[in-house]
DNA sequence: TCAGGAATCGAACGGACGTTCCCATACATA
DNA sequence: TATGTATGGGAACGTCCGTTCGATTCCTGA
């Protein structure tokens, strides 16, 4: 055993990181039935049998995947939720945050919102408990946001998945090149969730508290998740 | 040759919707790939060459089923698209009808909203070349919208594609038995694109030119799609 | 220098897959 | 009743898959 252990962590879980990137790629582009161990090994460089020393199946890998994101996302949305802002700047931080990660980490959020069956048994539940948990922090948000905002009949659920639609579906349709900035897309979504695409006080900066100026275009205080390449962990 | 080949149309036209209902049942659970010609050779009892008399290879089946869907959408988008109405009912319509078939073809839907990538050459050409006409025409729709109510610097492509998020994620999480019906969930997405979750005339019903009430709840007078089991085309 | 775990590899196994070959039946027409 | 076409099936082919086995190399601590 090394002494230093650090070192030799940090070697394993680098080269575990280099893996999820890969595979998280590949299974952006074929899905996860499509891909192969075999491209994976291709693209890593690595042998089948060498990529096994670092998952048990390839189940386990696309567990791993989607674990890392939500865990990310989870931890941030919680911290959001627990500032002490307005319920609708938490709103707005909660989808400046989740829009950014999902920008910056598209391969793997990409995968996150396809395979959702591809999962069986105990990577399943342990993947779905994290989305259940995640869901119920905006659901809650939306529901302090009618609450404080006396915002009519507001069904929080179908108005909090109707929010994670629109952003989930980015992965279908976004393209850097042709598409609006990051800041700007989120801008958009906000403003179409919060107001419409009716809002007659759009041609103005909607500056009341200051909801779309007061947050860094490309990343706000709470976005805890790395930028694009980075370790997703 | 038979005399009636109307008679046998029929019958082969009937037997390939039959296939058709349990691919996409299948594919919706299993994924395009994660799917097998054999277990479809199961659900619909025949035999797998036997499969193979009614297409030529599994992406051909699949493209059917996209093809199918897409064109029944694209001809009642395109309907209320030329229909007289305000180009504000013409968008409530359009979200009606979108939802209404999704709704009533969960599996081909899912299927085509998560399949994006599984076609290759020519078959992906002739869906990708649908969807960008369906799309189009919402764009169209709300672009339209956009003059006619004078609703800011709002891009049309972004707020068309946040809405198909809106109404396209649905597969990922709607329960008949435990969300609210297909009525009440057209009227909450619409008051959302339309008028945003802070909107606060929401406690009286939005009444203007009778935008949630004109349309019956089950199926609109632009609503061409069949019912749940019936044929897709 | 050397022992021993960490990391990696070549090669193979058993199985499932999409697809096809060739043949059998059903049935409308002549 | 003969005949051709539509409709279906049994069995197999070749390929690719996820996974594993046994052995090897690398590297660190003593």
């Amino acid at each position: 055993m090394p002494r230093d252990s650090g070192s030799s962590t940090t070697h394993h879980d680098e080269r575990l990181r280099e893996i999820l990137g890969h595979s998280a790629r590949i299974f952006a582009e074929k899905g996860f039935d499509g891909a192969s161990i075999r491209e994976i090994s291709r693209a890593t460089g690595m042998s089948l049998a060498g990529l096994y020393y670092y998952f048990r199946t390839k189940e386990e890998l696309l567990c791993l995947i989607q674990e890392r994101c939500l865990a990310t996302l989870l931890e941030s949305g919680r911290k959001i939720a627990e500032s002490g802002k307005t319920p609708r700047e938490k709103v707005a931080l909660f989808v400046r945050n989740h829009l950014g990660f999902f920008l910056h980490n598209m391969n793997e959020m990409k995968v996150m919102s396809r395979e959702d069956t591809a999962l069986t048994a105990d990577y399943e539940k342990r993947v779905l408990d994290l989305k259940r948990l995640y869901l119920k922090v905006l659901v809650d948000l939306v529901e302090e946001l009618r609450r404080h905002e006396r915002a009519g009949k507001l069904n929080a659920r179908v108005a909090a998945l109707s929010l994670f639609g629109m952003m989930n579906w980015i992965y279908a349709w976004y393209r850097p090149d042709r598409d609006p900035s990051l800041g700007d897309l989120i801008e958009q979504m906000l403003r179409i969730f919060f107001f419409g695409v009716l809002d007659r006080g759009a041609e103005d900066p909607v500056a009341e508290d200051g909801l779309f100026e007061c947050f860094p275009a490309d990343r706000g205080s709470f976005a805890l998740w790395p930028g694009s390449g980075g370790p997703v962990q």
